[in-house]
Formats: structure tokens, C-alpha cells, sequence
DNA sequence: CTCATTGCAAATGGTTTGCATTGGG
DNA sequence: CCCAATGCAAACCATTTGCAATGAG
């Protein structure tokens, strides 16, 4: 548990709205509720929840939005075990993420050894690597405890 | 916290039709053809290309294969860098997928440190590991090389 | 005034499903 | 015969797009 992020640093707080205006972009009303909506949910959230959650912003635009924040880099996309799309908020640091089969919770780890390992395979693979993906699907503690429903 | 390392005491060849039957399916025409296919496609490939490859089969019948397969472990599903899923035979041992960004080549690699990583990852994250999902994403040799198109 | 942005609704693309038909055991 | 399996077309669902309306600078 020891290099598990659970809290948030201070340091490490991105402001989604900022880097949108640093990329030339209006800091629309739609996009701050947006934004804030994204700070709040560390758990992560797929575009149907975003949808449902703000009935009063259109299909489109948050489609549209969230593509925005994922090529600012504000958002990164994941996937479940079964290939759905799932949003998470970036942090400025590689990490990678786990994702609870039960509860949908996710969270996010960095850890040197994978780093490392993926460095020294790249060297072992024929070819230039150019990004990869890596999720850990498990069981969290909470639901493990049976502290959720 | 453990990880599904199939130990199969058998050569590395796989007879999708043989555990279609083991596990109470039809070798029928269209699922032997299937399979046939597969096995010259190391490189995999999408649910697309197999309708296109085999348009005397039906869309559903393909995708109902596919399923079939999946769920009886000759396949494994993975994903491209944005997610479209693309499949590929399955191999008895446990290993992870690369993907040409470029040509969309599959190859996979086995190795021992990722494996012993991911294992130890399992015992620093709280809560049961029960499944992973890593792909490396690189532009492989042949299209460094420009020795395709 | 202009242009980026938005909302709607229609279009899309991949996958699934209902149902009548087929065919192997 | 029987029932799993198939083919077709329609349904489905998430996502995208066309376009006219909006609104911030």
C-alpha cells in the first residue's frame, strides 16, 4: 500500500481549466461544470455517468469536452475488463491504475519497478515503443470488507 | 493477488475446434472455417475483417464465434491505443500483447520479470489483484524499415 | 460583428437480438 | 425429429456529425 495515492497533493492539483485556456480554449460555462464535476470524482466515471449527472449540458458538448481534456492531458482514458471506455482524472506523474471489478473504484499506483521493467523490455522488443497501457483489475479493500453495500 | 499463469504440459499449438467440443459446441462448418482462419492470423485481427474475410458467414454467426471463443480461451480480446478491440489466438503460456501503431501487427512476448512485477505489485496495492491487462504500443521493425508500403 | 461553442437531432459504426429457417446427430 | 446453430434484418447503444442558433470578446 505503501506507494497507493490516496489522497490528493496539493502539488500535484491540476487545474483542468487553466491548461484549456493555456491551449487557446474558452473557459466556457459548460466546460468549468465540467471541470469541477471531474475534481470530485476520483472514482473515475464513464461518459453515459457524466451525462447523467448534468442533464442540463448537451450529448455533444460533453463528448466534446471530454475529448478536449484527454488531448490537454487533463483527463486520461482507461479501460474495463471488458473494453468500456472510463475516465479518470490525470496526474501530472505516470502512474497507472487499478480498477475494481465491484465497485468500479479507481485508483492509481506508480511504481519505479514498472517503469523499469518496461524500460529494460524495450530494449529486449524489436520495433520503437511508442506508449502502453496497463490496468490492474482487483477486488478493493472496501468491497474485500464488505463496507459497501 | 494471484496471478492465472496457465501451466499447459502440451506444445504451444492450440485446437480451437477440440475445446469447442470439449466444452459442448457444434464443430460446424462455419465455426471450423473460423478457426482455420485464425490460426494464419498471428497478427490478429478485428471482428471487421473476419465479416470481410468470410462474407459467406454471417455477421451475428462471426460474432457469436468470437464469443464463443473468447469465453473458451482460444482468443484473448485486447485493445488498440484507442480502445477498438482487436483479437488474437491465444497461447497456452501467459504473455501480453505489442501493437504496431502503424500497420497494426500483433506480436506478444513472454517475460519473466514483468511477470514477477506484477506479482509484487500484487502485495504493495490493498485489495485482490484478479486480472491485468497490458499492451505495449510500438512502431515495429518492418515498418521502421519501410519495408512496408 | 465574428467566430468559437453549443444543442438538437440525425447519422454512424460496431455489436447484439428476435425470429424463422436450416441441418447435423 | 429435435434442438443447436445460422442468417437476416431490425434493434441497440455509445459516440459523432451537420447545422442552425447562441453568446462571449
Amino acid at each position: 500500500m505503501r506507494q497507493q495515492i490516496n489522497i490528493e497533493p496539493k502539488g500535484l492539483h491540476i487545474d483542468p481549466i487553466a491548461i484549456l485556456e493555456d491551449s487557446g480554449h474558452r473557459p466556457t460555462s459548460q466546460r468549468c461544470t465540467l471541470a469541477r464535476l471531474l475534481q470530485t470524482r476520483h472514482e473515475g466515471f464513464t461518459a453515459e455517468e457524466v451525462c447523467k449527472a448534468l442533464p442540463e449540458i448537451g450529448r455533444a458538448t460533453i463528448y466534446r469536452t471530454i475529448k478536449l481534456f484527454l488531448s490537454a492531458g487533463v483527463l486520461c482514458k482507461l479501460a474495463l475488463p471488458d473494453g468500456a471506455p472510463k475516465y479518470a482524472l490525470s496526474r501530472p506523474d505516470h502512474h497507472h491504475h487499478t480498477v475494481c471489478v465491484k465497485c468500479g473504484t479507481i485508483s492509481e499506483f506508480r511504481d519505479g519497478t514498472v517503469e523499469r521493467v518496461l524500460r529494460a523490455l524495450g530494449s529486449e522488443i524489436p520495433g520503437q515503443i511508442v506508449s502502453h497501457r496497463m490496468e490492474l483489475y482487483l477486488i478493493c479493500q472496501a468491497c474485500l470488507d464488505g463496507t459497501k453495500n
